[in-house]
DNA sequence: CACATTTTAGTTGTGTACAACTAAGTTGCT
DNA sequence: AGCAACTTAGTTGTACACAACTAAAATGTG
């Protein structure tokens, strides 16, 4: 009768979301670390250090999920948090030894995690064209209607 | 260099859900509702009362997630919780008359929604049909893996 | 230079999510 | 009947995620 949450494909990309974060919280506990803080990790083992700002670019993160978020990461001591000299508005987040290190461990655990459920390289390309379509889609619209319209 | 969470499908999953949630904002504001309440909506309009029990499997919510958003539902008068009587370790939810008059507004609002990105019905059943996929291999894995494991 | 505007991080408050646990009720087995 | 095992909700603690706000620093304009 009514339209229920398994009729509708935004319910499931929910569910998907919360069962990948359920996926990887195993193999991410051993490394201390959440999906996102991870997230955060790889962005910066690819370019350290990083500005708050940036970091939050590039995981489109806003600065009330990044501020405590690195918080944590600097308490666990993967990083460090310094005022930029240049710009005393900017923080730049630096990688410890010990963050750097993690990277060893850290590296293949997307592969090894989306190997054990069976989902080929081919799926799993599949699967991120159909997301960057949706995504695509939801930024124009964030643009149209979203808290940064022209009206 | 190193791998960056835009090379994900994974980080792909969870930005569009995120951004789905913020599509959704505005419009279930509106109805005062969040978008995993409106979900639970969904499903009461659909079938009135339901237990707690079969709400969380229904929206694949445990009961720390679920006992909460009820009681705010509860709060803003849309819903009533009970005991049982014939089993007094449930708890039927029931829609409350308010609750139940929200579905007039709230009915055609995922399509309402969906239309207003560049979203076919065509797109939209084969965004869904992806994500089935997915949840069936996450569901598979929970299941080899997960907390039931078998060993 | 003076000062409004913008940029950058952080804080507070609300609401999911999940793990680990508790409390109470029911069922199953002998 | 008696009692262990299980089921059902709820609670506590941690961690995202976003809105709304604040504080401080930089920028732009007359």
């Amino acid at each position: 009768m009514g339209v229920l949450p398994d009729d509708l494909a935004c319910f499931a990309v929910h569910v998907a979301a919360r069962e990948l974060d359920n996926a990887y919280r195993p193999a991410l506990r051993e490394l201390g670390l959440t999906y996102p803080q991870y997230m955060t990790m790889l962005v910066l083992w690819d370019r350290d250090p990083q500005t708050v700002k940036e970091l939050g670019a590039a995981l489109r993160f806003d600065s009330g999920t990044l501020s405590p978020l690195l918080k944590r990461l600097e308490a666990a001591g993967f990083v460090t948090r310094e005022r930029s000299t240049t710009d005393e508005r900017s923080v730049l987040v630096r990688l410890t030894t010990r963050g750097r290190k993690l990277e060893e461990r850290g590296k293949d655990l997307v592969a090894k995690v989306f190997s054990t459920f069976h989902y080929s390289d081919r799926d799993a390309e599949h699967l991120h064209e159909e997301m960057r379509k949706l995504v695509a889609a939801l930024d124009e619209h964030a643009a149209e209607f979203g808290r940064g319209a022209r009206g």
